[in-house]
DNA sequence: ATTTCAGAAATTGTATCCATATTCTTAAGT
DNA sequence: ACTTAAGAATATGGATACAATTTCTGAAAT
């Protein structure tokens, strides 16, 4: 659940160069180049290429031609787009974990369910500084625990490394009061849909659950509604 | 259309062990190491681990706990499991491109359907000895036109890393030409849909297309799942 | 002044070398 | 005979060295 501390130095220059991009404090607008950020970590070239190898295939960092290796932001766009895909594969896993999860599975859902709500009522009440982070990672154990429950290894593996969670936690850092408690609402439906093995309602309530997401994330980040119109990123 | 000879030694190596590894000629039940098969192409170490890493990533190795590199081929379960993601992302791809395609690529995609057409007339009156490829290479192609049109940069790399492991597994296997004047017609019926810009049309009936071919699929190779018997070839 | 060519600098791709961790073998002890 | 420990062999992760391609700079020629 908590990155273990020390892993090998390719996972620590991944995990440091993505949140680096993540929180921007890598430029987007200027090139970087591989001895640059080995010089930047402390390491050398090698491990750092692996990190560099993996966030080109997850999009984070592109090589245009001839000019070098570039941080990549996704566009707003591309955020719609990337909740699109959730929506889709995720509510996919949330079918086959109504369909194929074990007892122990379906009462760990419906406990996480739980967990979020008091998480959600402690935060009404300001009773812990600390509970936002909770939520978060509270949120991310849910959908984890739904993605283990799915029995779908490659399933797995798309939503996990290319098409990044971080951007997930992003959004739901800056929801209102009455979103949480509205998503923590749905987190209980679809617990109880997994807990009666239903997979249709299971699959509908996970896809309006990010859906209901992107349109906060939307509303944040000022792209009005998808115009007919095609805007060119 | 086809890779150029030139490339680094790293997509060498990256392409020549995922063919190796998807034609079987690597063995799947025994360990093979990153030494062993940088000396079999000829390689340093180099190049042979980044390609590995992308192999790792896509799932078509993996180092199991203190048990050094395994080649991985997915189980008829796995397949199964890669038809439903391709069937939802490709579904939302055709959705996408019958809202944005240019007016050029809606000619193109009703050009290749036309051409798809011709290609099956050909194999029924067994003109061309070489017709089946031709027919897989205008699928790609009506795959590959679609998600251009669809304007979806982190799609396209998604499916990218996901079809290519079902294509190989798709050319094993032989429609009957019924199958084949069936697919045909799904061809038409998407190219008209987004010619039309009629989204839904256009994602259900590449939904359909898709779990058309994974029912075929399933009947050859797979564990049957509740057919009482399989048909005639 | 603009263009072009050459040399220099820099960056990426590849090879080799080293260290550490893990496995396999062998020998010793109970 | 079986178990365990120690050492050897092997494999992987990382660093450095090297090569080749690409880019930048500058000067010369039209």
């Amino acid at each position: 659940m908590e990155h273990s501390k020390s892993a090998t130095s390719t996972d620590r220059a991944y995990r440091q160069l993505r949140d680096a991009i993540l929180s921007g404090s890598l430029p987007t607008d200027r090139k970087v180049t591989e001895t640059g950020l080995a010089s930047m970590l402390g390491l050398s070239r090698t491990p750092v290429r692996a990190a560099i190898g993996r966030l080109l295939i997850e999009g984070l960092l592109q090589r245009r031609s001839g000019s070098g290796l570039w941080c990549v932001l996704p566009t707003p766009g591309e955020m719609q787009e990337i909740f699109d895909i959730r929506a889709r594969l995720e509510s996919y896993a949330a079918a086959r974990a109504a369909e194929r999860a074990s007892a122990e599975q379906r009462e760990a859902v419906k406990q996480s369910a739980e967990r979020m709500s008091r998480h959600v009522a402690a935060l009404a009440k300001r009773s812990d500084p600390d509970i936002a982070r909770r939520i978060e990672e509270e949120n991310a154990f849910f959908h984890r625990l739904i993605l283990e429950a799915a029995c779908a290894p490659r399933l797995e593996r798309l939503l996990q490394s290319t098409v990044d969670v971080a951007f997930v936690s992003l959004t739901l850092q800056r929801y209102s009061l009455g979103q949480r408690v509205r998503s923590a609402g749905h987190h209980h439906d679809i617990a109880e849909a997994i807990a009666l093995g239903m997979a249709e309602w299971a699959a509908r309530t996970m896809e309006a659950h990010i859906l209901a997401a992107a349109a906060s994330f939307r509303n944040r980040y000022g792209v009005a509604a998808e115009t007919p119109q095609d805007d060119k990123a």
